[in-house]
DNA sequence: CCTACCGATCGGTAGG
DNA sequence: CCTACCGATCGGTAGG
């Protein structure tokens, strides 16, 4: 009796792209290798090709899938009764907690996203610009209704979102303390120092 | 008459290095050639090779320059007599500006640092590590004489590399603030909510 | 600084 | 899923 499939999408191409992010974020795209890519999966490169289309499909399916991600948590939070500073916290602990459960792929889609071949790198580009937007109103909101110290919410921004992607040198580091520790001390220096 | 050499490193062998970081800034390391790089110099991409040893040596230098000026900095501020507070605002300043005025240098050693090639790789890591240590300590410094909020130092430092790393978002918007303003945004963010 | 060229490796395809 | 193979491009060298 052949496995049977839980997922719409086949599992052999799930394997595949968990590989990927997993080499793309230790090796990077370009100097990743569709033959390095099928030993890690255990099959030769050709055979790479009944699953997935090309190579840039790949990185294609990793950096939109965390954008929908986070956008569909920053709709969900946009519309909830909290003040500005609740929003921002959820937000900002979301992604922190997407960030360590799914360390390859925002790894990938942080930092390899300018390989992606046209029409996918400008959408990419106008989605991550809307996000930040969105973000910085919520933050602009914040000030206007005194929760917020009044600073620039773009820098504010700008500094949230890689200081929460720098989380990478944390997944590296020996001396870690814990998801739940970090991300106390990151909403406590991100955003409880903006707090008035 | 040639022209009067008023550096020990000869022109040339800058303009290729000056040339090479912007290229591994936009492409990357891995994704720009030495073809690539050629045409922006505007010789063959044989002749590259009358002023560098290979392209692995331009990484080696982009880095390792970027690494030492950030490293004498901290070891001047070390040593002065300031509050803690004082010496990270200073440290900071230091690290922003110096990201401002040479963008694509500072981003080819934080992004692409890992296609190092050994020793090299081991030397940057240890370097980074000794680096990120002695800021965390200025912090815990701050944090025993009662001048910062009792917060993880690591995290802190985390946040605020990461954070002026992520000026690239910055440098490539549209509506910018001036590189003042930024300054002075990102030492509230990062520093003011952290005092007492 | 150039022309000419090297072996190695790239992403991907044909055909079974 | 494999073997066999494609044209293109890679970093780098020889020789002038």
């Amino acid at each position: 009796m052949p496995p049977i499939k839980t997922h719409r999408t086949s599992t052999k191409k799930e394997v595949i792209i968990g590989k990927a992010a997993k080499l793309f974020t230790e090796k990077s795209f370009v100097g990743t290798s569709m033959r390095d890519l099928a030993e890690a999966v255990g099959v030769e490169a050709a055979s790479l090709y009944n699953h997935i289309q090309s190579k840039a499909e790949i990185l294609q399916i990793l950096c939109f899938r965390v954008a929908n991600i986070l956008m569909d948590h920053l709709e969900k939070i946009e519309v909830n009764k909290q003040s500005s500073v609740e929003k921002i916290k959820s937000i900002i602990r979301f992604h922190i907690w997407h960030m360590i459960n799914n360390y390859n792929e925002v790894q990938v889609a942080d930092r390899e996203w300018r390989h992606l071949s046209e029409p996918y790198l400008s959408n990419y580009k106008v989605q991550r610009k809307n996000y930040r937007q969105r973000l910085a109103a919520l933050i602009e909101s914040g000030i206007r209704k005194k929760e917020i110290k009044s600073i620039d919410a773009p820098t504010a921004v700008l500094i949230m979102l890689h200081a929460i992607s720098g989380i990478e040198s944390w997944h590296r580091s020996e001396q870690k303390i814990s998801s739940e520790q970090l991300e106390k001390n990151m909403i406590i220096i991100l955003v409880e120092g903006l707090e008035i």
